[in-house]
Order: structure tokens, then sequence, then C-alpha cells
DNA sequence: ACAAGTGTACTACCTGCAATAGTGCAGTTG
DNA sequence: CAACTGCACTATTGCAGGTAGTACACTTGT
């Protein structure tokens, strides 16, 4: 998929990246699947490849992609183990951004209601579940 | 106080309408009180005049302060009131990280126990508070 | 062996934003 | 009237995002 807003204000490379995470950990990307080519992908979202390779750049540095030269780019075995904790540090964002309600006086309630309502609709209740690990576990 | 800090990133125009924001919210400048002029808190923060009145150009927009030729720029009677809906709509923002750490697995509970840790820090339990509507109401 | 497709690595350039620097004007206050 | 205030403008610097184009090294399939 990817949809890239030109207009939003935030770089388009960090969409891009943004974008490829969330479609990795929604198993449109499965751990060890080619990743579409540079250019290929240049040409799907009418962005200019240096741009993408920025972006492929950043999460190959991650450990999230890993570039294969002449073949293509795959996503890493351990693609979702490692996407998930870099967001289990974007908690420190969390805390931050609360504060700022807090001081506000924004109802304390509404703010849990805010994060209940988003888990619902993600239909993720607690615990991180044990069978979301293996489904793509297929290299060439 | 008006902490600013060059390295961090974060433009110095946005830091200062933050902090101005944040001190009128603690009562550090209350409402109807004067700000302090363009060149005083150029010279304070070693910053640039300019920068400083691009800060006040945006809280005066957003109606938060009241300039005033040749007097000053005062705190407008309903500062806090406007804040304070301003915050509310970041919860926006907040619906958006939080989606972001359900995707990635991070447990609701976490989510929850930061959330109540910020609260308890700030001593807001629940109910906005009636309280701290009235302590510096005095013009000159 | 070859061609096509892949990732990689450059350089150059344009644009917009943040910030600085400096000047001048208009209004209020004492 | 002098000193202070906010306001407005121009010019300049520096940086980041993005585009454009080129060249090279490697893998794959025929």
């Amino acid at each position: 998929m990817l949809l890239i807003d030109k207009l939003s204000g935030k770089p388009v490379y960090e969409q891009i990246i943004e974008g490829i995470e969330k479609n990795i950990l929604m198993g449109v990307y499965p751990e060890g699947s080619v990743l579409p080519s540079l250019r290929e992908l240049s040409v799907t979202l009418g962005i200019n490849p240096n741009t993408i390779q920025k972006s492929y750049a950043e999460l190959i540095r991650r450990g999230v992609i890993i570039p294969a030269m002449g073949s293509g780019t795959y996503v890493a075995p351990d693609a979702r183990e490692k996407i998930r904790k870099a967001a289990a540090e974007k908690l420190t964002l969390l805390e931050e951004l609360v504060a700022d309600l807090a001081l506000a006086d924004v109802p304390k309630g509404d703010v849990l209601a805010t994060v209940c309502a988003v888990y619902a609709r993600a239909g993720k209740g607690g615990a991180p579940a044990e069978s979301t690990t293996r489904e793509g576990g297929n290299q060439s």
C-alpha cells in the first residue's frame, strides 16, 4: 500500500519508513519476503529513488530490512521483534504528551478513555499474543 | 523561567511559545499581567528579538496574549481557557501515538500505567479543579 | 557470456524554514 | 520631549528535505 502525503509537513522519507514498518507489522511484508526495489517503489509512489533509498538506508541501519546486492532487499527474520522494541521506547513520548495534557487540565478520565478506545479498535486487549510471531518464515 | 535549548532540534520560537503557555498555566505569568518586553526577553534569553517577536505573534494570533502599543504585551484574561481548549485537541495526537503502540503490541496495561503515573506526578487526580481559575486577576 | 535488474555511492542543485542582523516607524508613558 | 514599547521590513546565513543525474558493483535468468 504505502500512502504518501507530500503536504503533511512530515518528511516523505519518514512517512515511507513508518509505512513500511507498519506493513511489516501487519503482515503485508512478511519476514523474509522481498521488498519492492528502489526503482519500482520510486515509480509507484512518484518519488525520487534517492528519497526511497534514504528510507531503506535507515531501516537497514535499524536491522529491520536486509539488502542483498543485485538481488533485492529483504525483510529481516526478526524484523517484528526489532520494531516492537523500538516502539516500546515511544512510551517516553507518551509521557511528555500526557504531561502536557495534565498541565492543561484535560481530565485523566478522558485520556484513559481515549487509550482504551484505541486499543479496542485495534483489537488487542492486553497481553501481547504469542501466536503472532510466526507466519512468514520462508527465505529463498 | 523559560529555558531554551538551542541544541534540541526543536525550533527556538516554538520552545518559547510552549514555555510561555506553560508559565501562564502555572501562574508564573498570571492573567492580566505584563509579559517581558521583546527586547528584555531577547537579552535575558540571549536570542534575537525577531525570534521572540515571532513567538509573540503566534501567541497573539491564538488570543493567548494581547499587545498594547507602547505599553507592553499582556496575558489575555481568558488565556488559560484558550490554552486548555487547544490542548484538548491534542487528544488526536494521543490517539495516533497510542495506535502506534497498540500496533507494536505494547501491552495496554503499560500504557495505562504510564498515563496514571504522569497524572499522579502532576497531582491532578481526575476532574479539573475549580480552584485554579483565579489567583492573579489584577490588571493595571 | 550476456542483458536486465538490483543495491550503492556520489555530486550538484533547488527550495523552504529557522534564525540572525540591522534599521526604521508608530504609539504610550512619565 | 525622551525613553520605552510593539511593529514591519529587508538581507543574509545555515541547514534539512527533496530532486536530478550519473556511475559502479553485484546477482539472476536466459
